[in-house]
RNA sequence: UCCUCGGUAGCUCAGUCGGUAGAGCGGGUGGCUGUUAACCACUUGGUCGGCGGUUCGAGUCCGUCCCGGGGAGCCA
């Protein structure tokens, strides 16, 4: 065996391999299929792309009938060998295998992934067997391409990326239910009038996980102009749908001297870019999505990419929901906030692709957006595609000292908490905008994926914190 | 959290009116084949989600709990 030689990778013997030239291949057996000819073909998968290598190993190996025949699905094995043309159908070339050696068997009575089709219910089971199948390797790779895709889209932009904290002290984000964070023994938590003396925990006071980093992004768009963070955010509300997750991933942009039209403009450059780069990185991972999972996904971010946005305020949505031949369960009525099946009805019926919907009236949006002249409506808005609902979140800050704080105050919130956000408006103010983006919706849209716990590698759901 | 549908072999499922457990795939053995969701034959395989109840008898009916899917709410 030629131990010198180095490993590499499937995709790369695929992309540049030349025939007649030796390789050193290391993966996953995937099936294997005798030939009584006195060979056998060996699929070998080592997830650098979705194709695997098949691998020609014939009888003249000197493990062939004590191991190679005894290759399962799941086997790890290094194959040493020339990269010869195919004469069958399915596969260009294949490796004529000079040596095979078994790194690690997988007992085919026990090993739960077969080479047939499993339900991605069962797979969340197996989650540590998971990503050897097709759909979450392609899954892994489609994060990954898009993860890259988005710094570069802000990188190439001048944004600066901002790590904003995860232990948050304020509980007034104002995002939803808190995780809380302590080192205290809660069966002796020390008390002090009746409650939890939190000056006796960790930081000396509550601490939490954070649900957004928005704030502490503001605090830096009003000294570096662009940012945007890309992190983890949590939310401990008991949400059981295909679309939450109690961790999940966020990208919040946030930018000085930008007003709701330049902030509307970014989101859709932002989605094309991101869209166009997936299709060219991960072309033969969405044809998989587009074949097995969603056959409109392709077509769709296709057309996205080259169509302009609709953008509608509030109140030109109401007017067509109210006109729409539809019967809803809930009824539309100005000043109340939009059911899933209003949004769905404008993305899906109306417009069949995303709308930008803005100018959401003040009551329904939080307390920092950014008062309209009408003095009803604020500068807020929500990005919807079809299937999935609100993609992107965000709007134009208040940036008046006075306007803000009478709306904290209006909220029933306490001005001191938020002291530090107040003083960004009292020292050299600025319209500044922001959103949030929620990494996993971005990737169910793109891969087609019905539940947002198959495009997280270990999904954390009420009730479910496995592996 | 609410509504709804489910939980039967390793996986995907069928199981009629309450009468004693089935198929396909997978695994094993053999056959055949430059194969590729291979094919053919034989074979292996079960605490019917848990607990309790009704009944001569429960996978099947009732109660309850656990888990999962879909929908809703909250949101990204």
């Amino acid at each position: 065996m030629k131990q010198d030689l180095k490993r590499t990778r499937i995709a790369e013997v695929l992309r540049t391999g030349r025939i007649g030239s030796r390789y050193v291949v290391m993966g996953w057996v995937r099936t294997r299929r005798d030939s009584k000819g006195g060979f056998s073909f060996v699929e070998v998968n080592d997830g650098s792309c979705l194709s695997g290598l098949q691998i020609i190993a014939d009888k003249g190996l000197a493990n062939y009938e004590s191991e190679v025949l005894r290759l399962q699905t799941g086997c790890s094995i290094r194959v040493d060998g020339i990269l010869a043309e195919s004469p069958g159908k399915g596969q260009k070339v294949e490796l004529k295998a000079e040596a095979l050696k078994v790194m690690g068997w997988a007992d085919p009575d026990a090993y739960p992934l077969q080479k047939k089709r499993h339900s991605f219910e069962f797979l969340r089971t197996i989650a540590h067997l998971r990503p050897r199948t097709n759909t979450f390797g392609a899954v892994a790779r489609v994060r990954n391409a898009m993860a890259r895709a988005i710094h570069a889209f802000f990188q190439e932009r001048g944004f600066i990326y901002l790590h904003t904290p995860i232990i948050t002290g304020s509980d007034c984000e104002g995002a939803g239910e808190m995780f809380k964070v302590t080192t205290l023994e809660l069966n002796y938590a020390p008390e002090k009038d009746g409650a939890i003396d939190f000056s006796r925990d960790f930081f000396g006071a509550p601490a939490n996980l954070t649900v957004s980093g928005q704030l502490e992004a503001e605090i830096y768009a009003l000294a570096m102009g662009d940012v945007y963070t890309f992190g983890p955010t949590f939310r401990a509300e008991n949400s059981n749908t295909s679309r939450h997750l109690a961790e999940f991933w966020m990208v919040e942009p946030e930018m000085a001297f930008c007003d709701l039209d330049g902030n509307i403009d970014l989101a859709v450059a932002f989605l094309k870019q991101i869209f166009a780069s997936v299709l060219t990185d991960c072309g033969e991972d969405m044809q998989f999505f587009n074949r097995f999972i969603d056959s409109s996904v392709i077509p769709t971010l296709e057309q996205l990419i080259s169509k302009d946005f609709q953008v509608l305020t509030y109140t030109e949505g109401i007017d067509i929901l109210k006109k729409a031949k539809e019967n809803f369960e809930f009824p539309v009525d100005w000043g109340a906030d939009l059911q899933s099946e209003h949004e769905r009805y404008l993305c899906e019926k109306v417009v069949n692709g995303p709308v930008v919907l803005i100018d959401y009236p003040k009551e329904i949006k939080a307390f920092y957006m950014k008062i309209n002249p009408d003095g009803r409506t604020v500068r807020a808005m929500d990005v919807l595609v079809p299937k999935i609902g609100e993609i992107i979140g965000g709007s134009q800050r208040e940036d008046d000292y006075e306007t803000l704080l009478a709306k904290i105050r209006e909220a029933g919130l306490n001005p001191e908490d938020y002291w530090w956000y107040l003083d960004l408006r009292k020292y050299g103010s600025a319209p500044h905008s922001g959103f949030g983006l929620g990494f996993e919706r971005l990737i169910q849209f793109v891969t087609g994926l019905a539940n947002i716990r198959d495009v997280i590698p270990f999904p954390r759901t009420p009730g479910n914190l496995a592996f």
